[in-house]
DNA sequence: GATTCTGTGTTGACAATGTCAACATTACCT
DNA sequence: AGGTAATGTTGACATTGTCAACACAGAATC
């Protein structure tokens, strides 16, 4: 966008990976991944069709790294959420994630990208769940199923993102409460089953 | 397969309609959305590459009927867990249909077709949504939050069978139970907070 | 029964895309 | 300075979605 920062390098862009995975990166927000092709984010980059295999080996490693990225946001905001406040702060910020990038929230958890394929995604994904899982687990009430209790809970956030994401969730059911409203009510309305004694 | 059923109709295939979602089904499972080209669908169906035209406006209006059926399927499904079990069927059948049918659930809910263009996938979803969250609404403890929980519960059973699908839970998570074992075992979890006062 | 009409299927074309191979330019290391 | 690896570029190819023009077959009309 600035003129300032980059000098007419003919050769040698300087940093294009970056650059690829930022024009990227705007281009799946705004048009979805169907829409979004290796030569148009070259296109946008000012540079040939052919530069990105040079940082990537094909469009799935892009979109990995898209991605990679997108679970380090996720990761960051859990953290941010569980010092803030408790589970119920980290339940909102999950969905609150997915609102906010619904694109690369799909792209994240679509599917379409194996993630046993890409190392670094591989790796950021798993130390993002890794970190999830634990905060969960430490603040589930510890009777016996606290495991479980933690990944219904990761299924329920994770969940109701999905449904807020796909419009599945009919305007009249939020009875004119606002999204954050809305969300802090459904979370609200369950309990862990073991020593239903849940708060935060 | 069988060379009884279809004379040598050399024009007017008969029911190409039909025979282009079957082997558009197929396709989708074995291969994934991505690979599921319009001219290939066309050529398993020993079509010329323009003939899916005639009964499809574009690509995703096959993506559509294809999501459609898989409505249809899940609300089947649905119906006959309500009767036999209760909500806790109704959950697992829920899951279990998703794993049954993962690439068919990705394109159901990924977002990659717009519900809205398509006439009759609307209809089709609606339906399936409207009779879900009735026949959920009608066993959720009656309390202030019914709706909100019947939500909560659709969440919890959608996003458990998103992560089992997003291979997002370790195997280790499992402890060795086998996949309906342990998602009875999460569904079971969960309490509804029958008594809490909504802020709504 | 012959003629017309309309729905279905076909052929041919086009631009866009992912990807490969060969080549060009630059940065870096010794 | 010279050589080598990294990074970009050009050109090509097969595949795909989609449009337009045409061909055939079954139904409707006379």
């Amino acid at each position: 966008m600035s003129t300032s920062k980059r000098k007419k390098r003919s050769y040698h862009h300087g940093d294009l990976e970056a650059a690829l995975v930022q024009s990227a990166g705007n281009l799946l927000e705004k048009e979805g991944v169907e829409a979004l092709s290796l030569r148009e984010v070259a296109r946008r980059a000012g540079v040939s069709h052919n530069a990105p295999y040079r940082h990537f080996p094909e469009r799935e490693g892009l979109l990995a790294a898209l991605a990679a990225e997108g679970f380090e946001w996720l990761g960051a905001a859990q953290r941010k959420a569980a010092e803030a406040g408790g589970l119920r702060a980290m339940g909102e910020a999950y969905v609150h994630f997915a609102l906010a990038h619904p694109q690369r929230f799909r792209l994240m958890f679509g599917g379409q990208i194996s993630i046993a394929k890409h190392a670094r995604l591989r790796e950021v994904a798993t130390r993002t769940f890794a970190a999830l899982s634990g905060a969960l687990s430490a603040r589930v009430p510890e009777a016996q199923g606290a495991h479980d209790s933690s990944i219904a809970a990761w299924a329920l956030v994770h969940g109701l993102a999905q449904l807020l994401l796909g419009d599945r969730i009919a305007a009249a059911a939020k009875q004119s409460r606002g999204d954050t409203a809305f969300v802090r009510d459904v979370l609200a309305s369950i309990r862990f089953a073991a020593g239903s004694v849940q708060s935060a």
